[in-house]
DNA sequence: CCTACCGATCGGTAGG
DNA sequence: CCTACCGATCGGTAGG
């Protein structure tokens, strides 16, 4: 995996912690070493206090979780809304949907990997919930297909297969994609949108 | 997540334990809960024996995890050798590369679903080595790609991008496929091997 | 296969 | 923000 910025803070930083510093060096080190990989002492330590002074920040490690999958499944929902208002040609709302979607992986690789891999790690009652918001927006992608399909624009046989598909390939960008790497964030972005609507069969565009 | 058929060891079956049981019951608990979010006694606990029996089967937990991923790939790569073997059309190699690797993800669920997410959890020296030969895999879908553009058979423009989209989405069907659903292994392969010659533009077959 | 037990580390609290 | 410390659990060993 291509590295993810580990936090280096400064000595002046040692006095101004903040909680949205101790969410910024858990999510690296969730999406380095896994949820359960991670000990709190290790937060701690990227930012250069004891262990018990995080807890004037935080109120326990499985809330940085709860709070780092809510944020992202946050921007994922508002992305999605905002690529498709006002877009009802079934070809165009795909290509937008999956390609801000692709966008988001590249540009928030962190976020992506530790969704991906840690929200089973979640415990209830925020498992459930969280569990319920990825899967109704694994449905609102399925829509735009379905509605592709209604209206002749599509040729896929099942639209549960490709919503599934395309998901997953734009998730894999988080695990490859570099900022200084041979292609931009809207470069994959783009070449991904447009597999998604070779994989429902549009007609090429 | 569909379920994975959790160990229920048969009374009887306490007093036969062996290392083969030990990596099966590793294996489902590793692929629900993750390799660092499993301990050593549920392992003991799965098969109905107290954990330091678990040593006279086992050397430790990380050899677990090392002998799980090297049996894994080992059967990837020979799937992909047998399936490409003595064909030389890079669209019927493609199909059935994907094809293979496919029903791989919907077969052999709990494997798929741990070199996935605990590959990185691996120590050195098996670290560098296993993942050098997910490597070498990955390359060698690749080469077909490139194959069939040289050809022209396909027309992708990055087959890069191209490889990794097929790999991710099929390792996703690991995810949730279940024996019982609406769709068998194979029908689920030949959608997604369909899905793999759409991406790289390779003339509808 | 077991009981008994090891040092290390875990997430987190008390109290200042 | 710290030191001191908590009980629980971790992977693993000794010895039978």
């Amino acid at each position: 995996m291509a590295p993810l910025g580990t936090q280096t803070v400064p000595a002046r930083a040692r006095h101004t912690v903040t909680s949205e510093a101790v969410l910024d060096a858990a999510l690296t080190l969730f999406a380095v070493r896994g949820y359960h990989g991670t000990a709190v002492s290790q937060v701690a330590e990227t930012l250069g206090i004891r262990t018990p002074s995080l807890y004037n920040h935080m109120r326990s490690k499985r809330e940085l979780l709860e709070t780092i999958i809510e944020r992202t499944l946050d921007g994922v929902e508002a992305d999605f809304e905002e690529a498709v208002r006002g877009v009802s040609d079934p070809v165009e709302r795909l290509r937008r949907a999956t390609r801000i979607y692709a966008l988001r992986q590249a540009t928030h690789r962190r976020e992506a990997l530790v969704v991906n891999r840690d929200t089973r790690s979640l415990e209830e009652p925020a498992l459930s919930t969280l569990q319920a918001r990825r899967r109704n927006q694994e449905h609102a992608l399925r829509a735009v297909i379905v509605d592709g399909i209604r209206s002749g624009a599509f040729t896929v046989e099942s639209p549960e297969l490709a919503s599934f598909a395309i998901r997953e390939m734009c998730v894999s960008i988080a695990r490859w994609f570099r900022a200084d790497g041979a292609r931009s964030a809207e470069q994959v972005a783009d070449e991904y949108s447009a597999f998604a609507l070779q994989i429902v069969g549009a007609s090429r565009g």
